[in-house]
DNA sequence: ACATTAACGATGA
DNA sequence: TCATCGTTAATGT
């Protein structure tokens, strides 16, 4: 049996991207031949805050995610970038400085398609162009919700939302109920500290809403999880 | 009150 | 062996 090589598992990435099944033989041939993959540890820099935005950037495998890292060494993320995703196109359309840092958080293959490519892809095809807005539309959606649940202040509701929108179909198409996330990192993600994450996961585990694991989570009641992020509970 | 950091041992991969 | 987990204690706002 051949192995699968990091290639195969680019070009497979590129056509389970929902936006592929609308571009033409050519545009689709030119994004798989200007499309490059590189593989990341846990922990390493996949693009670092201050750099051009010189890609569109895709998750082929494993887990990244956006953060700040304050002069004093703090940092604060804001957003878990699960695989099948894609992230900073806002950047790479403004054309601006990368904002933010994004690390990998777990072993990761990383997928990065030329701003070129990109923009000539948002100007040619309008299915792309209107899938482009249908993402934005929906990260808009997810920062407004998570304002909603920092405002309730109720760190389970916090967790619960963070585990909600990494499992959000809207947004993450394809995602699977089962995700390989440390509580560490649900914790960062949250705003909260590991100890709380730990507590609020646990007693949704109580009430049938997840499955814990090791260095895992598995939603098996997201409609209860999304009522907790949305304070609708109790 | 309730969250955070620090610390510890236990345990899974 | 190391990452991750579960828990407790001290500290901070």
């Amino acid at each position: 049996m051949l192995a699968v090589t990091p290639a195969d598992k680019l070009r497979r990435f590129l056509e389970a991207s929902a936006w592929m099944q609308s571009l033409t033989p050519e545009q689709a041939e030119r994004v798989q031949r200007d499309t490059l993959a590189r593989s990341f540890d846990t922990g390493a820099m996949v693009c670092a805050r201050g750099a051009p935005s010189a890609h569109w950037i895709g998750v082929v495998e494993g887990m990244l995610k956006v953060e700040t890292v304050t002069a004093g060494g703090k940092s604060a993320s804001f957003i878990g970038v699960p695989s099948g995703a894609w992230v900073g196109e806002g950047s790479v359309i403004k054309g601006e400085l990368r904002p933010y840092d994004i690390v990998a958080i777990r072993d990761s293959i990383v997928a990065y398609m030329p701003r070129a490519t990109f923009l000539w892809l948002m100007q040619e095809n309008h299915h792309f162009s209107r899938w482009l807005i249908d993402q934005l539309n929906a990260r808009l959606g997810h920062f407004i919700a998570m304002v909603q649940s920092l405002r309730l202040n109720d760190t389970n509701a916090q967790v619960a939302y963070c585990l909600a929108s990494l499992f959000n179909q809207d947004l993450y198409p394809g995602s699977r109920s089962q995700l390989a996330i440390s509580q560490e990192e649900i914790g960062r993600l949250s705003g909260v500290s590991r100890q709380i994450a730990n507590r609020a996961l646990h007693e949704m585990q109580d009430k049938g809403i997840v499955r814990i694991g090791y260095g895992s989570i598995e939603v098996l009641d997201l409609p209860a999880l999304q009522a907790i992020a949305a304070g609708n509970n109790e």
